[in-house]
DNA sequence: AACTATTTATAACT
DNA sequence: TAGTTATAAATAGTT
């Protein structure tokens, strides 16, 4: 926009240079600021000339909050960063920046427990909260699918433990027969030719239905009829989403 | 740049503030682009929509050099670096043990965000739910509180727009008696004897109503047909060292 | 997402 | 560095 097409490089001429920098700087800060008041968007915007000199613009002049909302957006990509300064082997000079960076992961967390929400303006907060509630709502998810997957296990072992008995039903039945009627060697019914199917214990699925997770032991002295009252309450709630 | 004038003020409408928002946005990404390229200039530009989606650019994608750099002009970091170097000579014996932590904080952050949930064990999730929907009651309290006050706030102010009426109205009733009666000196209507109840305009609370938000206050009282007028002059100052 | 009438930014010039 | 002007560029409203 001006007498001659730009072309995107280096002014090569100071003086020029300097000049086109002072225009569009104020040009480029006046479009941060309506954005940012036209579009409600929170903006930040550094610029440091060649000579070093720093201009800068921010929504309601908070750069630091602004800064640190950049922070706990990226903060993964910041976790390479730390193991990049590792093999940097210049620690010192890095110590700071991680006294820095655990006040900021710090403070984060202390906004995620809801501890120190007073700075924070109503728009943040509203982020937040979206940024919990997403959260709450993966946790639970996840919690969700560990339930169905120990409820799988448990009818699973329960259907084992049903052929089992069905089997050992079976062969107290034979037995039964063979003592109403005792022909034969009734000396050593327990000889092991009777019990192939079964031996005593080491085979059989684990009697602790539903004991792989954290379920409470006690479950196992659980005497009642239903599998599902097996389930500590606690796991029953919130199943649905 | 566009069919009408622009006001600075935000679009209440949500759909053209969108719309709006993704075209600058786009031309402020380019621009600093721009003058960062003509100019040889550091820039960093961070842009949160109002949902909290970032939008960034920064010269040769080294937002964190610059960030950096703008913390050691504006934040002393220097200092910082010179005390802590006094206090504690073995800094590099503290790095692992700082470097441990910030795993720590960000592994809890990632949890809090519901990102690394897979290790967690039933009763653990269990327990982050607890914790997450305690702070969720938290933040929603604290917004239920913000959005009470700037409410009380408005209602204040309304009430003083209504008095402010009241008293107007009176003064208009009065003045119209006197002309549609003018024995007296009718010469002298604007005399001062007819303002007292309305300083002109100190004493009344900015017509602004909803000004405790980030409301821009020059944006009401801004008559100038051209937005380039807007611009308040801090935005012009460049920050010295 | 494209179009276009306008406004706005700014390159060159003073 | 500040103003002016011609022109390029951005974009608001529209389709």
């Amino acid at each position: 926009m001006g007498r001659g097409r730009v072309v995107l490089k280096r002014i090569e001429n100071k003086i020029s240079r300097q000049v086109t920098f002072s225009k569009r700087r104020g040009g480029l800060l006046k479009k941060a600021h309506e954005i940012s008041v036209l579009c409600e968007a929170d903006v930040a915007l550094i610029v440091f000339s060649t000579k070093g000199k720093l201009f800068e613009y921010s929504t309601d002049s908070s750069m630091e909050r602004i800064l640190e909302r950049y922070e706990r957006h990226s903060y993964t990509e910041q976790q390479l960063m730390a193991t990049n300064s590792e093999l940097h082997g210049n620690w010192c000079l890095e110590y700071p920046k991680l006294e820095n960076r655990i006040e900021v992961l710090q403070r984060n967390l202390r906004q995620f427990t809801g501890e120190e929400l007073d700075p924070l303006s109503l728009r943040e907060l509203q982020c937040l909260e979206q940024q919990i509630d997403t959260s709450l709502k993966r946790i639970r998810s996840r919690k969700n699918q560990l339930v169905h997957e120990s409820l799988s296990e448990l009818h699973k072992k329960e259907k084992a433990l049903q052929e089992q008995n069905n089997i050992l039903a079976k062969q107290l039945l034979e037995k039964e027969k063979t003592l109403t009627e005792p022909k034969q060697q009734n000396l050593c019914q327990d000889s092991p030719s009777f019990m192939p199917p079964t031996p005593p214990s080491l085979p059989l699925p684990s009697l602790t239905i539903g004991g792989s997770f954290q379920v409470h032991k006690d479950a196992e002295t659980q005497r009642r009829p239903n599998i599902t009252t097996v389930m500590p309450p606690w796991m029953l709630r919130h199943v649905n989403e």
